[in-house]
RNA sequence: GGUGCUGUAGUUCAGUGGUAGAAUGCCCGACUGUCUAUCGGGAUGUCGCGAGUUCGAUCCUCGCCAGCACCGCCA
């Protein structure tokens, strides 16, 4: 047996016995006489002192006087004292009251006097401090993951991301779910993202793909009766990555028999408000908020909207959008700009019209950025002096005691007001509004504001080459009353879906539809995204032969994990929950994949390598 | 595929057209209660790689490589 005790469970009440430690050095502080040593592992750090009391000799002021023999002493720190940081040591002793306490440490009552003490394993010094606050650069941290995830912060990262797949289990489970294993070899498959792609050794010239999501099979399970289905499963899409994205990734996917839209909501907005509960503690009475595409679009101009903060859109001009109205208030008095332009439209920024033309400069530039692409800001604020415009010449007082009342504006607000055309202006100011969010520091990590967006459209359409996309993917079905748009291939971008998204303050943490259960639909489905009949028996007759055997009607969706764990430990980085991530370019910077393979087996598959 | 930023000691960074510094870590020493111990001393550099400009380049220019962030992409 290496220990009785871990580091972090010895008290006050645990003095007098005589424990056996073990961990790693932490840190070793050598005061002479005494030595001390912070052992730590994964349940706490618990302090051991070296005291060379054998050699203490007492002096005539009592306590307090020892006096070391200093040949005596160098013989015993031989051994002791060169214990370094991170040696796997093994310590036994009994427990006593500390001297002096220690408040921040869970310990910090006690400490476990040496009497033994064993190196199991000597460490080279670690290139990067051990601490939560590390000297270490990503990339370093990355290479020695392994050091790095002895850092307690990190290492609680995943404590939290257990904690939350156990109340994702226990959620699911009492909900009669099933989880089911699906495999990770498949077929590959053409829309949405590039596959990965694994080359088969028995079929030569065939190739595996690995799923972009189990999609397919949790429908067939549902077509095997099995009502409900989930499985916390790595998904894998070969795309560029980002802070949020990795190219191997984890999903709560789910999928329930017999259900309609408002079914799943409500079981997943369960779901979503028992983890909230569990981990956080954060009671959501009220339902979540609901919001249809076209509402998050026009108020907000994106389809996640951050509602940790205001600042929604409201436009100077009528909705360009077939039988919308709304006064005109810019149009006609020769600013060209806004003549010009297809829609005028802005945010409020409360309190800030105090600010300088720095800064307002500073917010011109941040979307005339090539990422953003916007041409400029007109800025109205109300100080002291009334309202003042960066449009003053054009537009007199009463028109802008006008666009005042249209936002709702106080004395001491400025509207920042962007024009151009309607979905790309409202792309740029969705871009203005977030990081006027941030500069305001309106997006605090802690509050947690969850919504429904609901309504999506069932197609979008490719600008280049004019090509319908499946918005969510090509088995989500159309609400019933626009499915005949989808037969006859007309006014298909008003097509809608039963289709939702769980978005958390502004990142989208899940999603799902209720999918097509009919084969002649799935094939009008295939039919409008360009597929030819062919083309869609080859890569997916299994599922519409499914259909033909008494599918269910069926709906589901499927969470991000990383991203539900990283939002719930208040983090953008989703990499700091997984244990072995990969960096920008899809690297293990650690193990040094992906790598080349040997010729044989290069042979063995029937694969050639350009280059 | 594109844009931007970064690359200097083990690490995190500062810095200069005349080959370099801080902090921390590391090593040595002192110290009777530390807990980011303290104090004293010490060692450490292909200034990412290559080419060009220059009398001379870590610094300027170009290319490449790597990392990060973003756009495109991510049903």
């Amino acid at each position: 047996m290496y220990r009785t005790h871990t580091c972090g469970e010895l008290r006050l009440t645990d003095a007098g016995k005589t424990v056996t430690l073990a961990g790693w050095v932490q840190r070793v502080r050598d005061l002479g006489p005494f030595l001390f040593v912070d052992l730590r592992d994964r349940y706490g750090i618990t302090q051991i002192v070296v005291e060379w009391l054998d050699y203490h000799v007492k002096g005539e002021g009592g306590l307090g006087s020892f006096v070391v023999d200093p040949a005596k002493r160098a013989e015993k720190v031989e051994t002791l004292a060169k214990l370094g940081r991170e040696f796997v040591v093994q310590v036994s002793g009994p427990v006593r009251q500390r001297d002096n306490e220690n408040p921040n440490l869970p310990t910090g009552e006690i400490e476990v006097l040496v009497t033994e003490l064993k190196v199991l394993n000597a460490a080279k010094t670690p290139p990067f401090t051990i601490e939560e606050e590390t000297d270490g650069g990503d990339e370093l941290r990355m290479k020695y993951r392994y050091l790095d995830l002895r850092r307690a912060n990190i290492r609680r990262n995943f404590e939290l991301r257990h904690r939350m797949a156990m109340e994702v289990r226990n959620y699911l489970s009492a909900h009669h779910f099933l989880e089911v294993e699906t495999p990770v070899l498949i077929k590959s498959t053409p829309e949405g993202a590039r596959d990965f792609v694994v080359p088969s050794r028995m079929n030569s010239g065939e190739f595996y793909a690995l799923p972009q999501s189990p999609q397919t099979f949790k429908q067939l399970l549902m077509v095997a009766g099995f009502d409900r289905y989930f499985q916390i499963v790595k998904c894998f899409r070969d795309e560029d990555l980002r802070q949020d994205r990795q190219p191997e990734f984890t999903q709560i996917d789910c999928e329930m028999a017999f259900v309609e839209q408002e079914d799943i909501l409500n079981t997943f907005e369960g779901m979503a408000k028992h983890l909230f509960k569990s981990i956080h503690e954060v009671e959501f009475s009220e339902a979540f908020p609901r919001m249809s595409f076209d509402e998050a679009m026009k108020g907000y101009g994106c389809d996640k909207p951050d509602l940790r903060f205001g600042m929604k859109f409201q436009s100077l001009t009528p909705d360009p959008s077939p039988g919308e109205r709304g006064e005109d208030l810019v149009r006609g008095v020769g600013f060209k700009v806004f003549d010009e332009a297809e829609l005028v439209v802005g945010i409020n920024a409360e309190g800030c019209a105090g600010w300088s033309r720095k800064q307002t400069d500073a917010l011109i530039e941040f979307v005339k950025r090539p990422q953003i692409g916007a041409t400029g800001i007109v800025f109205l604020k109300w100080t002291e002096e009334g309202l003042k415009s960066t449009v003053d010449k054009f537009y007199t007082p009463e028109h802008l005691q006008k666009w005042a009342e249209r936002f709702c504006m106080k004395q001491g607000d400025l509207l920042c007001i962007m024009a151009g055309k309607a979905d790309k202006t409202r792309k740029q100011l969705n871009e203005l509004r977030l990081h006027m969010g941030d500069l305001l520091g309106l997006r605090d990590p802690k509050v947690f504001k969850p919504l429904w967006v609901i309504d999506f459209p069932l197609l979008e359409q490719d600008e280049e080459t004019g090509r319908w996309h499946a918005m969510h993917h090509p088995f989500t079905a159309p609400k019933p009353e626009d499915a005949q748009k989808l037969f006859d291939q007309q006014d298909l971008g008003s097509v809608r879906a039963n289709a939702y998204d769980l978005v958390i303050n502004g990142t989208e943490i899940g999603g799902g539809s209720i999918r097509i259960h009919d084969r002649t639909m799935q094939e009008a489905m295939f039919r409008v995204l360009g597929f030819t009949d062919d083309d869609a028996r080859y890569k997916f007759g299994f599922l519409m032969d499914a259909f033909e055997y008494g599918a269910p009607p069926h709906g589901g969706a499927a969470f991000g994990f990383d991203r539900w764990v990283s939002l719930f430990g208040h983090r953008t980085d989703i990499r700091e929950f997984i244990a072995f991530p990969k960096n920008n370019s899809g690297r293990d910077v650690m193990i040094d994949a992906p790598s080349r393979i040997d010729q044989i087996q290069l042979d063995e598959l029937g694969i050639t390598v350009k280059g």
